[in-house]
DNA sequence: ATACCGATTAACT
DNA sequence: GTTAATCGGTATA
């Protein structure tokens, strides 16, 4: 069976950073670090909006060390460590310039499970937060700035959530960013409702 | 230089 | 419900 294609480049440049962290939901997030394949459906994502989001890292243009890579191109991936330890895992989206990013914050496992198991210490599988997904693909803050169109790190394309199983809401961890915290710019779905 | 906080998680009581 | 883990960013001096 053929796999779907690689997300193109214009899916991530397009303008409004909200509409492809909606869109994201359903595609498939692959990981091949290590030399074998690791997969799960996108399930839980947030929009960061940039200078004008108080709970984003580039609010009001702010540019360091960190969030450099916000900066490129759509289509980069934007890795930082959160709390000294997490490894979270961000799609760059518009064009360079314009520090946009979508927070993968959960997947559904559906390839090399055996191996995210193992990466996730032999406990338990659970790539249900932001943290733990990309603890279980492999992602490290070393693989800051991978090129989603290369062959590490991608995002294949896969069938749209349907629109009543999706749900819109406030972001997670972001009571600081004042009234930007109420935004609904989070968007998941349960994956035992599709069809 | 010091001090505090964060786009979190797992293991507790 | 609480708390420890642990490090880059930011503010303050």
């Amino acid at each position: 069976m053929k796999r779907p294609k690689k997300l193109p480049r214009s899916f991530y440049l397009r303008d409004d950073v909200v509409t492809v962290a909606r869109e994201l939901l359903g595609k498939t997030l692959v990981s091949t670090i290590g030399g074998t394949r690791t997969a799960g459906v996108i399930t839980e994502t947030e929009a960061y909006a940039g200078p004008i989001d108080r709970a984003s890292h580039a609010y009001g243009g702010r540019r360091t060390a960190r969030n450099e890579v916000m900066y490129a191109r759509g289509g980069t991936a934007y890795i930082y460590l959160c709390y000294g330890i997490h490894h979270l895992f961000n799609v760059v989206t518009n064009d360079h310039g314009t520090p946009h990013a979508v927070l993968i914050r959960a997947i559904h496992p559906t390839e090399g499970r055996e191996l995210m198991h193992q990466r996730r210490g032999g406990t338990r599988l659970t790539t249900g937060g932001p943290g733990t997904l990309t603890q279980a693909l492999g992602i490290r803050t070393t693989h800051n700035g991978t090129d989603l169109l290369g062959d590490t790190i991608y995002i294949e394309d896969g069938p749209a959530p349907p629109a009543d199983i999706v749900i819109a809401g406030p972001r997670i961890g972001v009571d600081y960013a004042g009234e930007d915290a109420l935004l609904p710019y989070r968007f998941h779905f349960d994956a035992r409702r599709l069809p």
